[in-house]
DNA sequence: TAAGAAGTGGGTAATTGTGGGGACTTAGGG
DNA sequence: CCCTAAGTCCCCACAATTACCCACTTCTTA
């Protein structure tokens, strides 16, 4: 169960270094093999990480979406199209390409947010002023509340 | 079950020492390990405090939330995004992170909260503070009763 | 008042995050 | 075909943080 946000830096070459605590889970779960692709949400600007038995779940539901939406289309394409498998190093460490890192506007500074069976991946900066933003929207009027979350007891 | 407020203050280094009437149940029913996060509402600035079995069923439940609605990923985002699992050391304490900490405003005096099942943290001031406003606001008016309140017997 | 338990404060050692050097691989151009 | 350049991977080393441990103070209880 991966929770929680660690901020960290990328070094000149674009690594992240995964934090210690996970590196254990990961090399179980996955052999530490991970993918990541971009969130395909415009209004969210960052990347996804996934375990590689995860994603296999994930890329096969998507892959089976029915392909004459041009909704789903642009999903597969995006999520898909840009997702890559990359090993942790030695150090525990991954590499970004470029092209990620440019989607996700990742400066030195970065949050990696763990949300159960996968990461996000953010700025630090653009995650803080996120936050911010959802505390006001998340449940700012109990008349926008969904059905799920009107009834739940936390 | 957790009840009752007990008045703290947090050392130099941000921990917090549990109180000793609850170590021992602690130590029962969650082998002193708990999870700290936000309380994603607002406008209460607080932490929650889960033991971990607590915790797994809430976690459970948020993360098989439908991705795609955009206020349940906020929610998602929220609490587990800051959540963090951490053991009482040896003398009963828990560090808290310095993001944890500037979240709910945590100064040097804290209060715990006892809520049945989990804790709530507070800043001292804004507890004491907050507390004024609930006791004007809660029972003002009838009108104001939630259907699960209204049929309520207490 | 003494003794035990609980709250509080810090020192030290081990772990982890971070940065960079150098070797190997691949692709492109001369 | 070889040489160069860019990109990637592996390794080592330093520095900062964290976790663990010990000691002191305060409060409660016998």
């Amino acid at each position: 169960m991966f929770l929680g946000v660690n901020t960290l830096n990328l070094d000149a070459k674009g690594r992240l270094a995964i934090p210690a605590k996970h590196r254990d889970a990961l090399a179980q779960c996955c052999a530490s093999r991970v993918v990541v692709t971009i969130n395909p949400n415009p209004e969210d600007q960052c990347l996804w990480l996934y375990p590689e038995n995860e994603w296999r779940e994930i890329a096969r539901k998507l892959s089976r979406l029915p392909t004459m939406k041009r909704q789903n289309q642009l999903i597969q394409r995006l999520v898909l199209g840009h997702a890559s498998e990359v090993e942790l190093d030695a150090q525990g460490r991954i590499l970004l390409s470029t092209e990620l890192r440019e989607y996700a506007n990742l400066g030195k500074r970065v949050a990696l947010v763990g949300q159960v069976h996968k990461f996000e991946i953010w700025d630090e900066e653009v995650w803080a002023g996120s936050r911010e933003q959802w505390l006001t929207q998340a449940l700012a009027d109990d008349a926008g509340l969904s059905e799920e979350l009107g009834g739940m007891t936390l």
